[in-house]
RNA sequence: GGGCGGAUAGCUCAGUUGGCAGAGCGCCACCUUUACACGGUGGAUGUCGCAGGUUCGAUCCCUGUUCCGCCUACCA
């Protein structure tokens, strides 16, 4: 019988691309509710349809997918479920841009056209990240791929923002909102980015209406929204001032006057002047303490983040300065308004000072606090549950350490603003009633001067909405048939929050949901913990009454060698596919799943990958011998007859099998593909392979049948163990080795066999290791090649150890390349050999030829002075009377035990030191 | 300001009931030995961030401290 041949090293690509499209077609991962096994189901984290595959992607999908082949091997019923989120405004600024590289813009075409050139983009450009996960070998069900704008996901939308208003969670509201001047949006809280910048502290005087001499003095980072100031606050305990609250100042290039007021919230005695102005339409503190205070709130900028000269006019400022200031933005209007100041000398102190300002998340533009109406949705009561379920472990979060994370942010979460003023997304379900609403409605009121932004649509607060999932016909209030939609658009969060269950047919109750919701566990990076996963868990405990997985996995970032975020400016980006391409896929797979250690970010180089190339193509001829080897019968003999290696091999890899599964189990990823690693290549490459090759290449050897029979179930067994790590390598060994069944994807996950444990035979093992490895050494030290056959001695001190060696005789003589002497050391020669002695082993190697014996001697002067250290401690530990006293005693005879040996072993060393000066004659 | 995490070999990191400090990569030496030079064999390398404390004994537990990272926060 003829077995294939392997090249002599392993090519990736051609195997990979071959492998991905025939688990493809023979729709191995394609998941039935009416499949066999216990449901295992993980929806993906969906990608934004405009993204490509990056390395973060890369460590999120192979984790995944490491966890839904192991599954399915194990033989649950596996569903991973694929899709990409619409990214509102992502994608809206990409087709924008094709827009103006033609010369028109969304405004031009119109909202049903733009939308449109969304969809044929999409089309076109939206499945670049699928076509990639596919290359990167994802066994997602690719049948049931998901988009959040589908016709079916929609519905869910429309469904759970009925059902959430007529349940009074969402309401329509002005509010202080982040507002994005470029993406021209509303933006929720968290998709605020921080940043720490130096700032300055200016003091302003504002003079008392009673006493103009007599100056108030505020201290603000943000001069410019003077303008806008309704009130100034003083600490109500603040002996300097609180004599002045209730009464006016003139507020500086203005002609208004506006109250003093006393305010403990918002005031700190000991910071800055402790007085502070009150702007409640151009910062969130303000607007809350502008409530407090019934104050009015004057709104000075307008949606381009511009001085708005309607709104300084109404702010009462005067004319002059509103010639200077109107239309410039927040910065530059600041130092004008410093000059102004500082030219009426109200300016009395510049303090530098570090301030932190939000920027938007997407596109870096500093926020403005921006007053709008806006819908939200009313989060405390569906926070409630959804902290609930992560306190008492209906969901677990993994690591644990997140756990307090996120529920110190539930506890703290804010109301969520989900409307944003885009066109692509989900077009709220709300309609306002031409007639009702007639004052409240303004259209085509263009605020700025821009081409670009043609007429906005803008509805007023007060403005009555009626919600339903189809358009009204007629208004119940005045019988009215002419209705103008809302404009804005959800937050894409808002169907990525739905995501679970809308991906299985909810609001259908379908199989699918039915049998894979809740879904097992749900694989994350942590930025978006808060986005994303605590919105799922809100809103799938509220309409589905449970939550929506089990397990957060939470993995770490992954950064360049330097510990730098990756970023496209900095130019440190690995690009998942060049790695790909140049190393395998398999390898980048293990290398991150190698470095997915928990809490720690991965400092990602290439130098790792490499490594994990090498080790693919170090299995690669792991198989290429087993296969060259194969040839002649093969025997399955019960374990405890074979021979020793074989034995062995078995008892470990029974131990990897039972090593890998416990650490799948409990996501250290890391740790199981270190057992793999350590296994495979040291002890299986370095050692079983070694140790068999006498019997393989003397065919006429009895062992040969058992010991091929060994070779071929190990490797057969080995590559179904790690085949969740590197899927394509094990594929194309597995095909070629004897096998039943068409792939390795749907065979069986190994489980341990008590059968193949053999203590005994890795304690002899351990013996050869030790004893091989003196030998080895000693070469070294002899100076003799790799092939020069030498004659070595052996003995142990203990009886038992001794028949080991006994027993080892020829894997000894085989792997140490010579002629094995078993005899007690006294027996040995005393000149022309070199005696070394570890844990009650002595080796001694005979020398031949002329050799530098002052190695030799050098190498026992240190080992013997290292021992001396070793029983010098010992002897001190043992002698201590409150260590003896109070240590364990199994711990004192461990100590004892080992004192002895050490001893013993040193009386050998030192008579081999002088055999040795002997016969180097000094 | 608060919270969390990290600091262990040149580099990247393991080290879970406190009892001989490990791996991978890199480095040095030797070797093309018929699976593999993307390889083999041997070797060097650590006051386990710093200072205290608990303990017979601390990389591990406690306290303080420094540096780095992340999250979070209304000191205008």
């Amino acid at each position: 019988m003829s077995t294939p041949q392997l090249d002599k090293t392993y090519d990736p690509k051609a195997v990979e691309a071959r492998w991905s499209q025939i688990w493809h077609q023979q729709g191995y991962f394609h998941a039935e509710p009416t499949h066999p096994g216990e449901p295992y189901c993980i929806a993906i984290p969906p990608p934004n349809v405009t993204g490509s595959l990056h390395v973060g992607h890369a460590l999120n999908h192979s984790i995944q997918d490491i966890l839904i082949r192991w599954r399915r091997m194990q033989g649950r019923n596996v569903l991973w479920l694929p899709g990409t989120d619409h990214a509102g405004i992502a994608t809206q600024n990409v087709v924008e841009k094709q827009l103006m590289a033609e010369g028109v813009s969304r405004e031009s075409i119109g909202r049903e056209r733009f939308i449109e050139r969304v969809w044929q983009w999409k089309a076109a450009s939206g499945d670049t990240i699928i076509r990639q996960q596919k290359r990167l070998g994802e066994s997602c069900d690719w049948d049931r791929l998901r988009f959040t704008m589908d016709e079916g996901l929609s519905k869910a939308v429309l469904e759970v923002f009925v059902r959430l208003y007529e349940d009074k969670l969402i309401y329509r509201g002005e509010r202080l909102i982040n507002w994005c001047p470029r993406c021209m949006t509303a933006l929720s809280d968290i998709e605020v980015e921080h940043e720490d910048v130096k700032g300055k502290l200016y003091s302003i005087d504002y003079p008392l209406e009673q006493d103009p001499t007599t100056r108030l003095t505020v201290a603000t980072t943000r001069p410019e929204t003077m303008f806008g100031d309704t009130a100034v606050a003083v600490h109500p305990e603040d002996p300097r001032y609180n004599r002045l609250i209730g009464q006016r100042v003139r507020l500086p290039l203005t002609h208004r006057l506006i109250p003093i007021v006393g305010d403990a919230i918002l005031v700190d005695l000991e910071f800055g002047t402790g007085a502070v102005k009150i702007t409640p339409a151009h910062d969130f503190n303000d607007f809350e303490a502008g409530e407090r205070h019934g104050l009015p709130r004057l709104a000075i900028f307008d949606h381009q983040a511009l001085l708005d000269p309607q709104g300084l006019k109404i702010a009462g400022v005067d004319q002059a300065v509103i010639e200077a200031v109107a239309g410039l933005p927040a910065i530059k209007a600041r130092s004008k308004v410093e000059q102004l100041l500082k030219a009426r000398s109200l300016l009395t102190k510049v303090d530098d000072h570090k301030m932190a300002i939000g920027k938007c998340y997407r596109c870096k533009t500093v926020v403005e606090p921006y007053l709008s109406p806006q819908w939200f949705v009313k989060i405390k009561p569906l926070a409630g549950p959804a902290i609930q379920a992560v306190e008492d472990g209906r969901i677990r979060i993994i690591p644990e350490g997140w756990t307090n994370n996120y529920l110190g942010w539930m506890r703290d979460i804010k109301d969520w603003c989900i409307s944003r003023q885009i066109w692509w997304g989900h077009q709220i379900p709300a309609w306002y009633c031409c007639h009702c609403n007639k004052e409240l409605i303004i259209e085509g009121a263009a605020t700025a001067a821009s081409a670009t932004h043609a007429p906005r649509l803008t509805i007023l607060q007060g403005a009555i909405p009626i919600v339903g999932k189809t358009a009204p016909t007629m208004c119940p209030a005045c019988g009215g048939r002419q209705f103008i939609q809302e404009p804005d658009v959800l937050d894409t969060w808002f169907s990525s929050a739905l995501w679970p269950f809308s991906t299985l047919g909810w609001p259908e109750q379908t199989p699918d949901l039915k049998t894979y919701y809740p879904t097992s566990t749900l694989v994350t990076g942590l930025d978006i913990l808060f986005f994303w996963v605590a919105r799922m868990i809100m809103m799938g405990l509220k309409f589905m009454g449970d939550v929506p997985f089990r397990d957060v996995y939470v993995h770490a970032l992954v950064r360049d060698a330097e510990g730098q975020k990756m970023s496209k400016s900095k130019g440190n980006v690995i690009d998942p596919l060049h790695v790909m391409e140049q190393f395998g896929t398999d390898a980048l797979r293990f290398t991150l799943a190698s470095m997915a250690s928990p809490g720690r970010d991965i400092k990602l180089a290439e130098e790792r990958i490499e490594g994990y190339r090498n080790f693919a193509n170090k299995i690669w001829n792991a198989a290429r011998f087993s296969l060259i080897n194969l040839d002649g019968p093969r025997a399955a003999i019960p374990p405890a007859e074979r021979t020793f290696p074989d034995r062995w091999i078995l008892s470990r890899l029974n131990h990897t099998i039972q090593l890998v599964t416990s650490e799948l189990e409990a996501y250290r990823f890391d740790r199981a593909a270190n057992a793999l690693y350590q296994f495979i290549w040291h002890e299986y490459c370095d050692w079983y392979l070694e140790l068999i090759k006498p019997t393989l290449q003397h065919s006429a050897s009895p062992d040969a049948p058992g010991t091929r029979q060994t070779l071929v179930d190990t490797l057969e067994t080995t590559m179904r163990l790690l085949h969740p790590f590197m899927p394509f390598l094990t594929e194309e060994i597995w095909q070629t080795l004897p096998h039943q069944g068409e792939s390795i994807v749907i065979q069986n996950y190994p489980t341990a066999e008590s059968t193949w444990a053999a203590p005994e035979m890795e304690e002899r093992f351990t013996l050869l290791d030790q004893t091989i490895g003196i030998v080895r050494a000693s070469r070294v030290l002899l100076n003799y090649t790799p092939g020069q056959k030498i004659t070595f001695y052996l003995a142990h001190d203990e009886p038992q150890r001794q028949n080991h060696l006994d027993h080892l005789r020829n894997y000894l003589a085989h792997l140490g390349r010579g002629t094995v002497e078993l005899a007690p050391a006294t027996t040995w020669p005393t000149s022309n050999l070199l005696r070394l002695v570890r844990d009650g082993l002595s080796v001694g190697i005979a020398i031949t030829g002329e050799v530098d014996l002052n190695h030799a001697l050098d190498r026992i002067v240190k080992e013997q002075s290292e021992q001396t250290k070793e029983i010098m401690r010992l002897e001190g530990k043992l002698r201590n009377q409150e260590f003896t006293a109070k240590a364990p005693p199994e711990v004192i005879t461990d100590h004892q035990h080992r004192l002895k040996s050490l001893r013993q072993d040193h009386v050998m060393l030192a008579s081999s030191e002088q055999q040795l000066r002997a016969m180097l004659g000094t």
